[in-house]
RNA sequence: GGCCCGAUGGCGGAGUGGUUACGUAGAGGACUGCAAAUCCUCGCACGCCGGUUCGAUUCCGGCUCGGGCCUCCA
């Protein structure tokens, strides 16, 4: 619904714990781990690079520590790569006993073996930069003799509920799911665009709004053109740090209806007629009930014949010069969510 | 307490050493039976205090506020 595309390959960690092994016995040798009373660890001060993604020197981290150096690490700093698991806890056999890897070593031996040593981009939250990232960039690039664990680094920024962050505890957590009940997939997705993915976002009623009257006014400026040629200047702002905010300015600025249509497509937005979006037709839906298909296709005819017949009754009543009337009816069909709109060629409608 | 990042109008948000986008919301007008849509016009901002500069929202420092991380789990 929101135009993301799957995953071509996600793989699981417990069906790759042999290439996991690997790595930590391939650091071991080349002495960048050592074992530990039944631990492996990564050894930080074997890598002189380390910390240079996070900006972080060994002085600051080490003066920030409050929590007390576990016995068997030879450095503070030093990480798990392998633990041991107490009977009866999920584990497997390895050089150094039943245990399961450390959460880090899982990602740099999976990126291994399903996309190579070196990787063009490397996303997560920026929550995830220190330590995940670092040590995986650490793990990565001392068994692989130095090459680069991934060219570029691309870290987001968090959705937050404004004031109030979103958690569990707070009950103030929405779900796509929740929002796709009142709002339509491309609403969604362009408000989440419409913040560049490393600022934090904050959540709220007025956001998605303001995605759905641009999207309206987009799609009313689109209508069924077929899609053109995409803006230069869309692109551009993609290719500066996928800066969506200003790539969606460059979109407006846009003239020629086949232009903003393939250019909004590049942003995955645009998908539909506009007649369809303005209507609210949500193709997805259709889709994600495909035995069910019929009876949703159905229920859009029958709503539809719905409101064309309310709007007939409205023409007569308004031949007839009876305003009141044709405003009851316009009024009852827009508590419904129904809007009427009078142009040249009679009346049009669409959904709120 | 330490480190990193951020602070722009009601809201979202780009960007810039000098004239401050754009969207949305709001105000006025045109159009309309009235609306809506559309078109025209118009408010409204660069957190605070210093410094550099002829000039700072933009550069530097401090402060305040906000977010993230700093232990385990992933």
């Amino acid at each position: 619904a929101l135009g993301v595309a799957p995953p071509t390959t996600a793989p699981h960690a417990t069906a790759e714990i042999a290439p996991m092994v690997a790595m930590i016995e391939r650091l071991i040798a080349l002495g960048n781990a050592y074992v530990g009373q039944g631990h492996v660890l990564f050894h930080v001060p074997s890598d002189p690079d380390y910390g240079a993604l996070s900006r972080r020197d060994r002085d600051a981290m080490l003066a920030g520590a409050r929590v007390e150096v576990a016995p068997y690490k030879r450095d503070p700093a030093d990480f798990v790569l392998w633990k041991p698991s107490a009977e009866g806890m999920l584990g497997w056999d390895s050089p150094w006993g039943r245990g399961r890897p450390g959460w880090h070593i899982e990602c740099s031996a999976m990126i291994r073996a399903h996309l190579g040593e070196t990787i063009d981009i490397h996303g997560g939250g920026l929550d995830l930069i220190f330590p995940h990232h670092e040590n995986e960039i650490a793990q990565s690039r001392c068994a692989h003799g130095g090459a680069p664990l991934a060219r570029y680094w691309v870290h987001n920024g968090f959705v937050d509920m404004g004031a109030e962050k979103m958690s569990k505890s707070l009950g103030n957590v929405i779900t796509p799911e929740e929002l796709l009940q009142r709002h339509q997939g491309e609403t969604l997705r362009l408000a989440l665009l419409s913040s560049h993915y490393r600022q934090p976002l904050p959540w709220t009623e007025s956001l998605v709004a303001q995605a759905k009257a641009t999207l309206d006014g987009l799609y009313r400026k689109v209508g069924d053109v077929e899609p053109g040629d995409v803006d230069d200047g869309v692109i551009e702002a993609l290719r500066d740090d996928l800066n969506t905010p200003l790539a969606l300015t460059r979109l407006m600025a846009i003239d020629d209806p086949a232009t903003i249509k393939s250019s909004g497509a590049l942003l995955g937005l645009l998908s539909q007629t506009g007649e369809d979006w303005l209507k609210g037709r949500n193709p997805h839906v259709t889709v994600a009930l495909v035995g069910l298909s019929m009876t949703v296709h159905q229920g859009v005819i029958r709503a539809e014949n719905y409101i064309e017949q309310k709007i007939a009754e409205r023409a007569e009543a308004k031949a007839n010069r009876d305003f009141a009337a044709a405003d009851r009816i316009r009024d009852e069909l827009k508590a419904e969510g129904i809007l009427l709109e009078d142009g040249p060629q009679g009346t049009t409608w669409r959904r709120a």
